[in-house]
RNA sequence: GAGGACGUAGGCAAAUCGGUGAAGCCGUCAGCCCUUCAAGUUGAAGAUUGCGGGUUCGAAUCCCGUCGUCCUCGCCA
Protein backbone atom coordinates (compact mmCIF):
# COMPACT_ATOMS: atom_id res chain seq x y z
CA UNK A 1 0.00 0.00 0.00
CA UNK A 2 1.44 3.31 -1.14
CA UNK A 3 1.77 6.05 2.00
CA UNK A 4 -0.50 8.74 1.65
CA UNK A 5 -0.40 11.85 3.34
CA UNK A 6 -2.50 14.45 3.34
CA UNK A 7 -1.97 18.90 4.70
CA UNK A 8 -5.37 19.73 5.47
CA UNK A 9 -5.72 23.35 6.50
CA UNK A 10 -8.84 25.67 6.97
CA UNK A 11 -9.32 28.75 4.53
CA UNK A 12 -9.61 31.15 7.59
CA UNK A 13 -6.44 33.39 6.35
CA UNK A 14 -3.48 33.40 4.76
CA UNK A 15 -1.06 30.20 4.87
CA UNK A 16 0.51 30.28 8.43
CA UNK A 17 4.13 29.60 8.86
CA UNK A 18 3.42 26.80 10.99
CA UNK A 19 0.90 25.45 8.43
CA UNK A 20 3.44 25.85 5.44
CA UNK A 21 5.91 24.13 8.19
CA UNK A 22 3.24 20.92 8.09
CA UNK A 23 2.66 21.02 4.96
CA UNK A 24 6.23 20.66 4.32
CA UNK A 25 6.88 17.75 6.60
CA UNK A 26 4.10 16.09 5.16
CA UNK A 27 5.64 16.89 1.42
CA UNK A 28 8.76 16.23 2.47
CA UNK A 29 7.62 12.54 3.92
CA UNK A 30 5.30 11.37 0.88
CA UNK A 31 8.10 12.34 -1.62
CA UNK A 32 10.67 9.98 0.83
CA UNK A 33 8.58 6.92 0.85
CA UNK A 34 7.58 7.08 -2.70
CA UNK A 35 3.52 8.08 -1.23
CA UNK A 36 1.32 11.27 -2.25
CA UNK A 37 0.65 14.22 -0.65
CA UNK A 38 -2.67 15.49 -0.67
CA UNK A 39 -4.37 18.61 -0.17
CA UNK A 40 -8.02 18.80 1.33
CA UNK A 41 -9.29 22.26 2.10
CA UNK A 42 -11.34 22.27 5.71
CA UNK A 43 -14.03 24.41 4.83
CA UNK A 44 -17.04 23.32 6.70
CA UNK A 45 -17.02 26.66 9.02
CA UNK A 46 -19.18 28.20 6.29
CA UNK A 47 -19.08 31.18 8.62
CA UNK A 48 -15.21 31.85 9.00
CA UNK A 49 -14.36 30.27 5.50
CA UNK A 50 -13.77 32.60 2.33
CA UNK A 51 -12.53 31.85 -1.19
CA UNK A 52 -9.76 34.17 -0.46
CA UNK A 53 -8.49 32.62 2.41
CA UNK A 54 -7.92 29.48 0.04
CA UNK A 55 -6.42 31.13 -3.06
CA UNK A 56 -4.19 32.30 -0.30
CA UNK A 57 -2.85 28.80 1.23
CA UNK A 58 -3.01 27.61 -2.56
CA UNK A 59 -0.53 30.58 -3.53
CA UNK A 60 1.86 29.93 -0.35
CA UNK A 61 2.16 26.13 -1.10
CA UNK A 62 2.76 26.83 -4.98
CA UNK A 63 5.34 29.37 -3.64
CA UNK A 64 6.90 27.00 -1.79
CA UNK A 65 6.97 24.34 -4.33
CA UNK A 66 4.79 22.22 -2.68
CA UNK A 67 3.03 20.55 -5.18
CA UNK A 68 -0.13 18.22 -4.85
CA UNK A 69 -1.06 14.87 -6.12
CA UNK A 70 -4.12 14.39 -7.42
CA UNK A 71 -7.15 16.82 -6.75
CA UNK A 72 -8.04 18.56 -3.95
CA UNK A 73 -10.79 17.93 -1.75
CA UNK A 74 -12.90 20.46 -0.42
CA UNK A 75 -14.41 18.95 2.69
CA UNK A 76 -17.62 20.79 2.07
CA UNK A 77 -18.50 18.65 -0.69
CA UNK A 78 -18.38 15.76 1.48
CA UNK A 79 -21.05 16.48 3.91
CA UNK A 80 -23.21 14.25 2.97
CA UNK A 81 -21.06 11.31 3.39
CA UNK A 82 -20.04 12.48 7.09
CA UNK A 83 -24.00 13.39 7.79
CA UNK A 84 -24.19 9.11 6.27
CA UNK A 85 -21.94 8.04 8.45
CA UNK A 86 -23.40 9.45 11.57
CA UNK A 87 -26.56 7.98 11.04
CA UNK A 88 -25.36 4.86 10.19
CA UNK A 89 -23.77 4.95 13.60
CA UNK A 90 -27.01 6.06 15.35
CA UNK A 91 -28.52 3.15 13.21
CA UNK A 92 -25.90 0.82 15.11
CA UNK A 93 -26.61 2.26 18.33
CA UNK A 94 -23.18 3.56 18.62
CA UNK A 95 -24.33 6.84 18.57
CA UNK A 96 -27.52 8.40 20.03
CA UNK A 97 -29.79 11.62 19.34
CA UNK A 98 -29.21 14.50 22.25
CA UNK A 99 -32.35 16.84 22.13
CA UNK A 100 -30.72 19.04 24.33
CA UNK A 101 -31.41 22.68 23.45
CA UNK A 102 -28.17 23.95 21.34
CA UNK A 103 -27.04 26.64 23.76
CA UNK A 104 -25.93 29.87 22.33
CA UNK A 105 -22.44 30.60 23.34
CA UNK A 106 -20.03 33.70 22.62
CA UNK A 107 -17.14 32.70 19.98
CA UNK A 108 -14.90 35.27 22.33
CA UNK A 109 -15.66 33.89 25.65
CA UNK A 110 -15.33 29.68 24.44
CA UNK A 111 -12.04 29.16 26.04
CA UNK A 112 -13.00 31.24 29.21
CA UNK A 113 -16.40 28.99 29.45
CA UNK A 114 -14.36 25.89 29.17
CA UNK A 115 -12.23 26.75 32.03
CA UNK A 116 -15.66 27.88 34.32
CA UNK A 117 -17.54 25.22 33.75
CA UNK A 118 -14.88 22.77 34.54
CA UNK A 119 -13.85 24.71 37.66
CA UNK A 120 -17.44 24.82 38.46
CA UNK A 121 -18.53 21.22 37.94
CA UNK A 122 -14.88 19.70 39.00
CA UNK A 123 -15.42 16.47 40.82
CA UNK A 124 -19.30 15.67 40.44
CA UNK A 125 -19.24 16.20 36.34
CA UNK A 126 -19.61 12.38 34.78
CA UNK A 127 -19.07 12.41 31.22
CA UNK A 128 -21.84 10.27 30.50
CA UNK A 129 -24.30 11.86 32.65
CA UNK A 130 -26.63 12.85 29.22
CA UNK A 131 -29.96 11.99 29.67
CA UNK A 132 -30.79 10.80 26.57
CA UNK A 133 -27.92 8.70 26.50
CA UNK A 134 -30.11 5.81 27.18
CA UNK A 135 -33.48 6.90 25.67
CA UNK A 136 -35.08 3.37 24.20
CA UNK A 137 -35.00 3.45 20.00
CA UNK A 138 -38.65 4.14 20.47
CA UNK A 139 -38.82 7.35 22.29
CA UNK A 140 -35.89 8.48 20.29
CA UNK A 141 -37.50 8.08 16.86
CA UNK A 142 -40.95 9.07 18.15
CA UNK A 143 -39.19 12.53 19.42
CA UNK A 144 -37.39 12.69 16.17
CA UNK A 145 -40.34 11.98 14.24
CA UNK A 146 -42.63 14.79 15.86
CA UNK A 147 -40.05 17.15 14.28
CA UNK A 148 -37.72 17.90 18.06
CA UNK A 149 -34.05 18.88 16.95
CA UNK A 150 -31.50 16.59 17.87
CA UNK A 151 -27.42 16.59 17.57
CA UNK A 152 -26.33 13.23 17.07
CA UNK A 153 -23.34 12.14 19.79
CA UNK A 154 -21.04 9.46 19.52
CA UNK A 155 -21.49 6.85 22.46
CA UNK A 156 -18.54 6.33 24.55
CA UNK A 157 -17.93 3.16 26.76
CA UNK A 158 -18.22 3.77 30.80
CA UNK A 159 -14.30 1.89 31.02
CA UNK A 160 -11.53 1.32 28.77
CA UNK A 161 -9.13 3.76 27.63
CA UNK A 162 -7.97 4.79 24.07
CA UNK A 163 -4.26 4.48 23.17
CA UNK A 164 -1.91 5.04 20.38
CA UNK A 165 1.40 5.09 19.13
CA UNK A 166 3.01 8.43 17.82
CA UNK A 167 5.24 8.53 15.71
CA UNK A 168 6.98 11.67 17.42
CA UNK A 169 5.78 11.50 21.12
CA UNK A 170 5.25 8.02 21.41
CA UNK A 171 2.28 6.12 23.72
CA UNK A 172 -0.81 8.30 24.26
CA UNK A 173 -3.10 6.72 26.46
CA UNK A 174 -6.62 8.54 27.61
CA UNK A 175 -9.35 7.15 29.91
CA UNK A 176 -12.41 6.83 28.19
CA UNK A 177 -13.84 8.38 31.33
CA UNK A 178 -11.84 11.85 30.21
CA UNK A 179 -13.87 12.09 26.82
CA UNK A 180 -17.34 13.94 26.62
CA UNK A 181 -20.03 11.97 23.99
CA UNK A 182 -18.70 13.78 21.16
CA UNK A 183 -21.01 15.41 18.82
CA UNK A 184 -20.73 13.93 15.49
CA UNK A 185 -23.48 16.00 14.10
CA UNK A 186 -25.37 19.27 14.90
CA UNK A 187 -28.92 19.95 15.11
CA UNK A 188 -28.93 21.68 12.29
CA UNK A 189 -27.13 18.70 10.24
CA UNK A 190 -23.86 20.06 9.81
CA UNK A 191 -21.25 17.61 10.43
CA UNK A 192 -18.80 18.59 12.90
CA UNK A 193 -14.98 18.53 12.12
CA UNK A 194 -13.92 15.15 14.24
CA UNK A 195 -16.10 13.55 12.39
CA UNK A 196 -15.81 14.95 9.06
CA UNK A 197 -11.81 14.76 9.24
CA UNK A 198 -12.46 10.91 9.95
CA UNK A 199 -14.18 10.04 7.67
CA UNK A 200 -12.57 12.34 4.91
CA UNK A 201 -9.15 10.48 5.79
CA UNK A 202 -10.87 7.41 5.25
CA UNK A 203 -12.15 8.25 1.97
CA UNK A 204 -8.82 9.42 0.69
CA UNK A 205 -7.27 6.30 2.18
CA UNK A 206 -4.71 8.40 4.44
CA UNK A 207 -2.10 6.37 5.99
CA UNK A 208 -0.04 8.77 7.95
CA UNK A 209 -1.37 12.03 9.86
CA UNK A 210 1.16 14.22 9.90
CA UNK A 211 -0.19 17.38 11.61
CA UNK A 212 0.31 19.93 14.86
CA UNK A 213 0.75 19.16 17.92
CA UNK A 214 -2.54 21.15 18.62
CA UNK A 215 -4.36 18.04 17.68
CA UNK A 216 -2.42 15.69 19.84
CA UNK A 217 -5.21 15.16 22.59
CA UNK A 218 -8.08 15.53 20.27
CA UNK A 219 -6.72 12.33 18.22
CA UNK A 220 -8.75 10.61 20.80
CA UNK A 221 -11.68 11.48 19.73
CA UNK A 222 -11.20 10.53 16.28
CA UNK A 223 -9.19 7.20 17.27
CA UNK A 224 -13.50 6.51 18.66
CA UNK A 225 -14.67 7.26 15.90
CA UNK A 226 -12.37 4.99 13.93
CA UNK A 227 -13.37 2.10 16.32
CA UNK A 228 -16.90 3.00 16.16
CA UNK A 229 -17.02 2.63 12.48
CA UNK A 230 -14.97 -0.42 12.38
CA UNK A 231 -12.00 1.03 10.44
CA UNK A 232 -8.07 1.20 11.35
CA UNK A 233 -7.08 4.11 12.13
CA UNK A 234 -3.47 5.50 10.13
CA UNK A 235 -0.60 6.22 11.94
CA UNK A 236 -0.23 9.65 13.27
CA UNK A 237 3.10 11.55 13.84
CA UNK A 238 2.21 15.12 15.58
CA UNK A 239 4.65 18.17 15.22
CA UNK A 240 6.04 20.08 17.62
CA UNK A 241 4.34 23.83 17.70
CA UNK A 242 6.35 27.01 16.25
CA UNK A 243 6.33 29.63 19.24
CA UNK A 244 6.56 33.15 19.05
CA UNK A 245 9.80 35.14 21.02
CA UNK A 246 8.72 34.37 24.83
CA UNK A 247 7.74 31.16 24.25
CA UNK A 248 4.27 32.69 23.74
CA UNK A 249 1.99 31.55 20.86
CA UNK A 250 2.42 32.66 17.55
CA UNK A 251 -0.92 34.01 16.51
CA UNK A 252 -2.47 35.75 13.68
CA UNK A 253 -3.90 38.44 15.50
CA UNK A 254 -1.07 39.34 18.10
CA UNK A 255 1.71 39.31 15.86
CA UNK A 256 0.43 39.61 11.95
CA UNK A 257 1.94 39.93 8.99
CA UNK A 258 5.15 37.69 10.30
CA UNK A 259 3.41 35.00 10.93
CA UNK A 260 1.90 34.70 6.96
CA UNK A 261 4.14 33.10 4.24
CA UNK A 262 2.64 36.04 1.82
CA UNK A 263 5.03 38.29 3.79
CA UNK A 264 8.38 36.47 3.07
CA UNK A 265 7.61 35.87 -0.76
CA UNK A 266 7.16 39.82 -0.74
CA UNK A 267 9.74 40.84 1.14
CA UNK A 268 12.00 39.00 -1.70
CA UNK A 269 12.81 35.71 -0.14
CA UNK A 270 13.45 32.78 -2.15
CA UNK A 271 11.18 30.38 -2.09
CA UNK A 272 14.18 27.31 -1.52
CA UNK A 273 15.98 29.35 1.85
CA UNK A 274 12.63 30.06 3.08
CA UNK A 275 11.81 26.28 3.01
CA UNK A 276 15.62 25.22 4.11
CA UNK A 277 14.52 27.32 6.74
CA UNK A 278 11.52 25.84 7.27
CA UNK A 279 12.45 22.45 7.51
CA UNK A 280 15.14 23.06 10.28
CA UNK A 281 12.46 24.29 12.73
CA UNK A 282 11.77 21.18 14.49
CA UNK A 283 13.73 18.34 12.54
CA UNK A 284 17.03 17.86 12.27
CA UNK A 285 19.06 15.65 9.84
CA UNK A 286 21.60 15.32 12.62
CA UNK A 287 24.68 16.69 11.31
CA UNK A 288 26.96 19.18 10.79
CA UNK A 289 24.99 21.09 7.66
CA UNK A 290 22.40 23.65 7.27
CA UNK A 291 22.27 24.51 3.58
CA UNK A 292 19.81 21.77 1.77
CA UNK A 293 17.95 21.38 -1.65
CA UNK A 294 14.72 19.91 -1.56
CA UNK A 295 16.27 16.68 -3.33
CA UNK A 296 18.68 16.52 -0.11
CA UNK A 297 15.90 17.29 2.31
CA UNK A 298 13.11 14.71 0.55
CA UNK A 299 16.25 12.08 0.85
CA UNK A 300 17.57 12.73 4.42
CA UNK A 301 14.10 13.52 5.79
CA UNK A 302 12.42 10.73 8.65
CA UNK A 303 9.95 10.95 11.42
CA UNK A 304 12.77 10.02 13.73
CA UNK A 305 14.13 13.20 13.20
CA UNK A 306 11.63 15.27 14.13
CA UNK A 307 11.82 17.12 17.69
CA UNK A 308 9.29 16.93 20.87
CA UNK A 309 9.73 20.52 21.98
CA UNK A 310 8.43 23.09 20.40
CA UNK A 311 10.58 25.76 18.39
CA UNK A 312 11.11 29.33 18.45
CA UNK A 313 10.43 31.47 16.14
CA UNK A 314 12.51 34.55 16.70
CA UNK A 315 12.17 37.91 15.76
CA UNK A 316 12.01 41.31 16.72
CA UNK A 317 9.21 43.76 16.26
CA UNK A 318 11.15 46.60 17.25
CA UNK A 319 14.56 46.17 15.31
CA UNK A 320 14.01 46.74 11.44
CA UNK A 321 16.92 44.61 10.51
CA UNK A 322 15.73 42.09 12.73
CA UNK A 323 12.46 41.67 11.90
CA UNK A 324 11.87 38.35 11.14
CA UNK A 325 14.15 35.68 12.48
CA UNK A 326 17.59 36.13 11.76
CA UNK A 327 18.80 32.57 10.60
CA UNK A 328 16.07 32.53 7.87
CA UNK A 329 17.45 36.20 6.83
CA UNK A 330 21.09 34.83 7.19
CA UNK A 331 19.76 31.71 4.94
CA UNK A 332 17.81 34.17 2.37
CA UNK A 333 21.68 35.83 2.17
CA UNK A 334 23.19 32.57 1.78
CA UNK A 335 21.29 31.25 -1.32
CA UNK A 336 21.08 34.90 -2.73
CA UNK A 337 24.74 34.74 -2.54
CA UNK A 338 25.70 31.33 -3.32
CA UNK A 339 22.85 29.70 -5.49
CA UNK A 340 24.06 29.03 -9.67
CA UNK A 341 23.69 32.90 -10.72
CA UNK A 342 20.95 31.30 -13.56
CA UNK A 343 18.71 30.03 -11.11
CA UNK A 344 18.71 33.88 -9.43
CA UNK A 345 18.57 35.98 -12.85
CA UNK A 346 14.79 34.78 -13.62
CA UNK A 347 14.29 36.40 -9.60
CA UNK A 348 16.71 39.01 -10.17
CA UNK A 349 14.63 40.00 -13.49
CA UNK A 350 11.21 39.77 -11.83
CA UNK A 351 12.07 41.95 -9.26
CA UNK A 352 13.73 44.65 -11.72
CA UNK A 353 10.67 44.34 -13.95
CA UNK A 354 8.12 45.06 -11.02
CA UNK A 355 10.80 48.20 -9.73
CA UNK A 356 10.23 49.25 -13.40
CA UNK A 357 14.24 48.91 -13.68
CA UNK A 358 14.15 46.39 -16.14
CA UNK A 359 15.70 46.83 -19.83
CA UNK A 360 15.20 43.99 -22.27
CA UNK A 361 18.88 44.58 -23.26
CA UNK A 362 20.29 42.61 -20.15
CA UNK A 363 19.24 39.78 -21.65
CA UNK A 364 20.68 40.65 -25.19
CA UNK A 365 23.37 43.03 -25.94
CA UNK A 366 24.21 43.86 -22.38
CA UNK A 367 24.15 40.48 -20.90
CA UNK A 368 27.20 39.81 -20.02
CA UNK A 369 27.54 43.20 -18.33
CA UNK A 370 24.04 42.58 -16.43
CA UNK A 371 24.91 38.98 -15.51
CA UNK A 372 28.72 40.30 -14.06
CA UNK A 373 26.54 42.99 -12.47
CA UNK A 374 24.51 41.08 -10.66
CA UNK A 375 27.09 38.20 -9.09
CA UNK A 376 29.26 41.49 -8.03
CA UNK A 377 26.74 42.92 -6.05
CA UNK A 378 24.79 40.06 -4.88
CA UNK A 379 27.69 39.84 -2.50
CA UNK A 380 26.15 42.04 0.24
CA UNK A 381 22.38 41.74 -0.32
CA UNK A 382 20.40 39.28 1.76
CA UNK A 383 16.78 39.51 -0.72
CA UNK A 384 15.75 40.00 -3.82
CA UNK A 385 13.95 43.29 -2.78
CA UNK A 386 17.94 44.91 -2.57
CA UNK A 387 18.70 44.58 -6.48
CA UNK A 388 15.84 47.09 -6.79
CA UNK A 389 16.66 49.37 -3.78
CA UNK A 390 20.17 49.01 -2.81
CA UNK A 391 21.03 47.83 -6.12
CA UNK A 392 19.12 51.04 -8.10
CA UNK A 393 21.92 53.00 -9.08
CA UNK A 394 23.48 50.49 -11.16
CA UNK A 395 20.10 49.93 -13.11
CA UNK A 396 18.99 53.92 -12.61
CA UNK A 397 20.66 57.70 -12.55
CA UNK A 398 17.34 57.98 -10.66
CA UNK A 399 18.24 56.82 -7.18
CA UNK A 400 18.42 57.96 -3.84
CA UNK A 401 21.44 59.13 -1.42
CA UNK A 402 21.93 57.57 1.62
CA UNK A 403 22.19 60.13 4.61
CA UNK A 404 24.71 58.69 6.55
CA UNK A 405 26.63 57.59 3.47
CA UNK A 406 26.91 61.37 2.46
CA UNK A 407 27.73 62.69 5.93
CA UNK A 408 30.65 60.43 6.62
CA UNK A 409 32.30 59.68 3.55
CA UNK A 410 31.49 63.23 1.61
CA UNK A 411 30.78 65.89 3.59
CA UNK A 412 33.75 65.02 6.37
CA UNK A 413 36.13 65.42 3.14
CA UNK A 414 34.63 69.10 1.75
CA UNK A 415 37.66 69.08 -0.30
CA UNK A 416 36.22 65.88 -2.29
CA UNK A 417 33.58 68.60 -3.81
CA UNK A 418 36.20 69.60 -6.07
CA UNK A 419 38.52 66.67 -6.11
CA UNK A 420 35.64 64.33 -7.50
CA UNK A 421 35.08 66.31 -10.29
CA UNK A 422 38.94 66.38 -10.89
CA UNK A 423 39.60 62.93 -10.70
CA UNK A 424 36.34 62.50 -13.33
CA UNK A 425 38.40 64.36 -15.98
CA UNK A 426 41.50 61.96 -15.04
CA UNK A 427 39.41 59.49 -16.27
CA UNK A 428 39.00 60.84 -19.61
CA UNK A 429 42.19 59.94 -20.47
CA UNK A 430 41.68 56.15 -19.07
CA UNK A 431 41.58 54.58 -21.99
CA UNK A 432 41.57 50.81 -20.99
CA UNK A 433 38.71 51.87 -18.26
CA UNK A 434 39.00 48.12 -16.04
CA UNK A 435 40.65 47.63 -12.63
CA UNK A 436 44.45 47.95 -12.82
CA UNK A 437 44.08 51.40 -14.81
CA UNK A 438 41.13 52.48 -12.45
CA UNK A 439 43.52 51.23 -9.81
CA UNK A 440 46.82 53.49 -11.54
CA UNK A 441 44.87 56.64 -11.79
CA UNK A 442 43.48 56.66 -8.26
CA UNK A 443 46.37 55.74 -7.10
CA UNK A 444 48.76 58.79 -8.73
CA UNK A 445 45.64 61.18 -7.87
CA UNK A 446 45.33 60.18 -4.29
CA UNK A 447 49.26 60.29 -3.91
CA UNK A 448 49.41 64.13 -5.27
CA UNK A 449 46.45 65.05 -2.86
CA UNK A 450 48.06 64.27 -0.42
CA UNK A 451 45.14 61.67 0.86
CA UNK A 452 44.43 58.35 1.64
CA UNK A 453 42.86 55.65 -0.86
CA UNK A 454 40.06 55.24 1.14
CA UNK A 455 38.97 58.86 1.58
CA UNK A 456 38.90 59.28 -2.46
CA UNK A 457 36.81 55.77 -2.85
CA UNK A 458 34.70 56.04 -0.58
CA UNK A 459 33.54 59.09 -1.15
CA UNK A 460 33.57 57.75 -5.11
CA UNK A 461 31.18 55.25 -3.73
CA UNK A 462 28.70 57.48 -2.19
CA UNK A 463 28.64 59.67 -5.00
CA UNK A 464 27.93 56.92 -7.78
CA UNK A 465 25.56 54.51 -5.32
CA UNK A 466 24.15 56.62 -3.07
CA UNK A 467 25.48 54.07 -0.28
CA UNK A 468 28.38 53.75 2.11
CA UNK A 469 28.74 50.14 1.46
CA UNK A 470 28.93 47.74 -1.27
CA UNK A 471 31.62 45.87 -3.74
CA UNK A 472 35.42 47.56 -4.04
CA UNK A 473 34.70 50.56 -5.80
CA UNK A 474 37.31 49.53 -8.68
CA UNK A 475 34.84 46.94 -9.32
CA UNK A 476 31.90 49.60 -9.22
CA UNK A 477 33.96 51.99 -11.40
CA UNK A 478 34.37 49.17 -14.00
CA UNK A 479 30.46 47.88 -13.71
CA UNK A 480 29.28 51.39 -14.07
CA UNK A 481 31.65 52.08 -17.02
CA UNK A 482 34.13 55.01 -17.36
CA UNK A 483 30.79 57.22 -19.00
CA UNK A 484 28.63 57.02 -15.92
CA UNK A 485 31.04 57.16 -13.58
CA UNK A 486 32.38 60.35 -14.92
CA UNK A 487 29.00 61.98 -15.03
CA UNK A 488 28.46 60.90 -11.71
CA UNK A 489 31.58 62.43 -10.00
CA UNK A 490 30.86 65.35 -11.38
CA UNK A 491 27.51 65.63 -10.14
CA UNK A 492 27.09 68.55 -7.59
CA UNK A 493 23.75 67.60 -6.34
CA UNK A 494 24.52 65.77 -3.14
CA UNK A 495 26.64 68.99 -2.14
CA UNK A 496 23.72 71.34 -2.12
CA UNK A 497 21.39 68.52 -0.16
C1' G B 1 -9.81 23.53 37.07
C1' A B 2 -8.58 18.63 34.90
C1' G B 3 -5.68 15.84 31.63
C1' G B 4 -1.30 15.89 28.57
C1' A B 5 3.37 17.44 26.30
C1' C B 6 7.84 19.91 26.55
C1' G B 7 12.38 22.36 29.18
C1' U B 8 20.64 21.73 26.18
C1' A B 9 24.01 29.14 25.61
C1' G B 10 19.85 35.18 23.03
C1' G B 11 17.59 31.76 18.77
C1' C B 12 17.88 26.90 15.66
C1' A B 13 19.98 22.58 17.45
C1' A B 14 23.84 17.71 17.97
C1' A B 15 25.33 14.12 21.41
C1' U B 16 25.35 5.40 18.54
C1' C B 17 18.58 3.43 23.87
C1' G B 18 24.48 6.38 30.83
C1' G B 19 30.89 6.66 29.37
C1' U B 20 36.71 11.02 27.04
C1' G B 21 37.17 18.54 28.03
C1' A B 22 28.40 19.13 26.07
C1' A B 23 29.12 19.28 18.03
C1' G B 24 27.58 22.67 14.35
C1' C B 25 24.66 26.98 12.51
C1' C B 26 22.40 32.04 13.33
C1' G B 27 23.19 36.25 16.33
C1' U B 28 26.89 39.06 19.48
C1' C B 29 32.08 40.86 20.10
C1' A B 30 37.17 41.29 18.24
C1' G B 31 41.47 40.79 14.72
C1' C B 32 42.61 40.51 9.52
C1' C B 33 41.28 42.12 4.61
C1' C B 34 43.93 48.53 5.92
C1' U B 35 38.55 51.07 -0.11
C1' U B 36 33.88 50.85 2.79
C1' C B 37 30.70 47.03 4.50
C1' A B 38 25.44 44.42 6.96
C1' A B 39 30.37 40.55 2.47
C1' G B 40 34.84 37.20 3.23
C1' U B 41 38.28 35.23 6.73
C1' U B 42 40.31 34.07 11.60
C1' G B 43 39.24 33.99 16.53
C1' A B 44 36.56 34.96 21.22
C1' A B 45 32.76 35.24 24.67
C1' G B 46 28.28 32.79 25.89
C1' A B 47 25.62 26.21 28.97
C1' U B 48 27.12 24.19 36.65
C1' U B 49 22.09 20.56 29.98
C1' G B 50 15.11 24.95 34.12
C1' C B 51 15.81 23.97 39.48
C1' G B 52 16.29 20.30 43.74
C1' G B 53 17.01 15.45 45.20
C1' G B 54 18.02 10.20 44.07
C1' U B 55 20.12 5.61 41.39
C1' U B 56 25.22 4.68 39.45
C1' C B 57 32.24 3.98 39.32
C1' G B 58 29.97 7.48 35.85
C1' A B 59 23.60 11.16 33.97
C1' A B 60 21.98 16.09 29.29
C1' U B 61 20.54 10.93 28.92
C1' C B 62 17.15 6.66 34.18
C1' C B 63 13.68 7.73 38.77
C1' C B 64 11.08 11.28 42.10
C1' G B 65 9.79 16.16 43.25
C1' U B 66 9.44 21.26 41.93
C1' C B 67 9.01 25.52 38.75
C1' G B 68 8.01 27.37 33.94
C1' U B 69 5.89 27.30 29.04
C1' C B 70 2.54 25.33 25.70
C1' C B 71 -1.60 22.12 24.06
C1' U B 72 -6.50 19.99 24.79
C1' C B 73 -11.17 19.84 27.27
C1' G B 74 -17.19 23.74 21.88
C1' C B 75 -23.76 21.71 18.47
C1' C B 76 -15.17 25.88 16.17
C1' A B 77 -11.68 23.97 12.92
Amino acid sequence: MTPRVRFAPSPTGYLHIGSARTALFNYLYAKHVGGKFLLRIEDTDIARSTDESTRSILEGLAWLGLNYDEEIVFQSNNADNHRAAAFGLLEEGKAYRDFTPKENRADINIKQNIADRARAAQGEKSMRDNPFRDLSKEESDAKAAAGEPFAIRLKIAETGKTSFEDAVYGLNERDYAEIEDLVLLRSDGHPLYNLAVVCDDIEMEITDVIRGQDHLTNTHKQILIYEALGIKSPRFAHLPLILAPGGKKLSKRIHGEIVSMTTYRDAGFLAAAFRNFLALLGWSAGEEKEIYTLDELTEKFSLEGIHRNPAIFNFDANNPKRWTDDKAIWMNAEYVRTMPLDELLPFVKAELKSAKLWRDEYEDDDKNWFEKTIDLIRERFFTLKDFSAQGRAYFSEDFDFDETAINKNLKKFPELKTWLPELAERFESVEDFTHDAIHDAVGKFTEEKGTKFGVIMNGARALLTGLAVGPSMLAVFETLGKEKSILRLKSQIVWNM
